[in-house]
DNA sequence: TGTCCACTGGAACGTACGGCTT
DNA sequence: AAGCCGTACGTTCCAGTGGACA
């Protein structure tokens, strides 16, 4: 007879424990519900608008936006999905296809999912991009089909691209005699209009539909109908589901963001054995998306942004209130010494700290010192023990992170 | 009031690289 | 395979800045 292994301790004791969810999977980004809570308005009016295909026509561009977790591609996804079902019923030559702009990444790629989509085969690279596009003119018009094009993330391709896919998208039907096509823009940028050519913008804008954050009470509807599906009954103890609503309210009111919280704070119940999900674990869940997003954060840096980040760590390790450029600036050019690494110039290390202020990683303001010069006020925005811990894992880094800089000593006796 | 410090941050430019295009 | 192109990353240069200090 085996040991039991480590593993097998595990699994064991998660077989045994008392059952949280009932369906996780309910909980997930992607998961299109049967119901979606305070979106009547936009379904209705997005079928409204999409509807004329079933009698053979074309139907108008549209343009969507709404910030992120607002439940746009929740939405369109539900209603086009309804559309193809009813199109099937009433044997009408329908075709939707869905891009996401932003994975798709160039305008060779979304061209190549569409005519993927109607059945017409492109190689994955090497056509010129007028070549794809011909192909797939050709190709649909062969077919007699009315497509409609979901274009997601639609502002990430202008905003790398510009925008001459979305024009040529939007005079395709000035090429065709047999086969229709409509777009559907959706932007999590609300300026995203701006970057657009006017005709372009004319033509996508057809129709508008704007998708306005949640609040408190319409996330906790919203919480309350995937919760029921998701957790097994009795799990979830009365106040948890509106201490998920209102954290996330008081953050853009972000569905996908109250989703992941009350995921993960069930993973947590689940791990600890626990039969029920407390606020307790509401709040443990959020340290812990947060202590993810952060580590998430520091892993992804640039070498030379890590040592920037290191340096003003050093210097806080040693008391130093404050940090000031030019301190940073030595500092990190012992660092880059020890690894034997070229260090960047000071206007070049000046602009990494603006990015690590941007996302959150470092607090600065600039400052006139007088007679001792006009310079940048640097703080940590993260503990300190997410710095070492993080970097610690790192060949390179985990030395520097217990290394003691030459310069210190003046730096520290002159502004502790 | 003018000077001076220690930078900031804009602009122009160079280089490397990946992916598109022929 | 080779050229082209856009982008990211980095350098160099320099005008501008706010307040202590003489």
């Amino acid at each position: 007879m085996k040991e039991p292994t480590l593993l097998d301790n595990v699994f064991e004791r998660f077989l045994r424990s008392t059952q949280v969810f009932r369906n996780r999977e309910v909980l997930r980004h992607d998961y299109i519900p049967g119901n979606l809570p305070h979106r009547e308005e936009q379904i209705r009016c997005l079928g409204e608008i999409v509807a004329p295909v079933l009698k053979g026509s074309r139907c108008s561009n549209v343009f969507v936006y709404g910030k992120t977790g607002t439940g746009k591609t929740a939405v369109i996804k539900y209603v086009l999905n309804r559309l193809a079902d009813k199109a099937r019923e009433f044997g009408a030559p329908v075709k939707i296809c869905y891009v996401n702009c932003r994975l798709a990444g160039t305008e060779y790629r979304i061209y190549s999912s569409l005519c993927n989509a109607i059945g017409v085969k492109v190689p994955f690279t090497g056509l010129a991009l007028g070549e794809v596009f011909d192909r797939l003119k050709a190709g649909l018009d062969s077919r007699k089909l009315l497509l409609i094009v979901i274009l997601d993330e639609i502002d990430a391709l202008i905003k790398m691209r510009g925008d001459m896919l979305l024009y040529e998208l939007t005079r395709i039907n000035e090429a065709l005699h047999y086969s229709r096509a409509a777009i559907v823009g959706i932007s999590n940028d609300l300026r995203f209009k701006e970057f657009l050519d006017p005709r372009v913008l004319s033509s996508l804008s057809e129709e508008e539909i704007l998708f306005r954050p949640y609040d408190a009470t319409e996330l906790r509807d919203i919480l309350w109908d995937r919760a029921r599906v998701a957790f097994c009954d009795g799990v979830l103890v009365d106040g948890t589901v509106d201490l998920c609503a209102a954290l996330a309210a008081a953050e853009h009111g972000d569905a996908r963001r109250v989703l992941d919280l009350l995921r993960v704070a069930g993973e947590l119940a689940e791990r600890e054995g626990s039969n029920f999900v407390s606020e307790e674990h509401i709040r443990k869940a959020e340290k812990r998306i947060e202590h993810d997003r952060i580590v998430e954060t520091l892993r992804n840096l640039t070498l030379h942004s890590k040592f920037v980040l290191c340096s003003v760590y050093l210097l806080r390790k040693a008391k130093v209130n404050y940090a000031i450029t030019g301190d940073i600036y030595n500092i990190y050019s012992e660092l880059c010494d020890q690894l034997e690494l070229v260090p960047l110039t000071q206007r070049r290390v000046s602009s990494l700290v603006n990015e690590l202020d941007v996302i959150g990683l470092l607090n600065t303001r600039v400052v006139s010192m007088g007679r001792y010069g006009r310079t940048k006020k640097i703080r940590l925005s993260i503990a300190r023990s997410l710095i070492k811990k993080t970097f610690a894992t790192d060949d390179r880094l985990g030395r520097l992170i217990s290394y003691a800089p030459r310069c210190l000593a003046e730096i520290s006796s002159g502004r502790s």
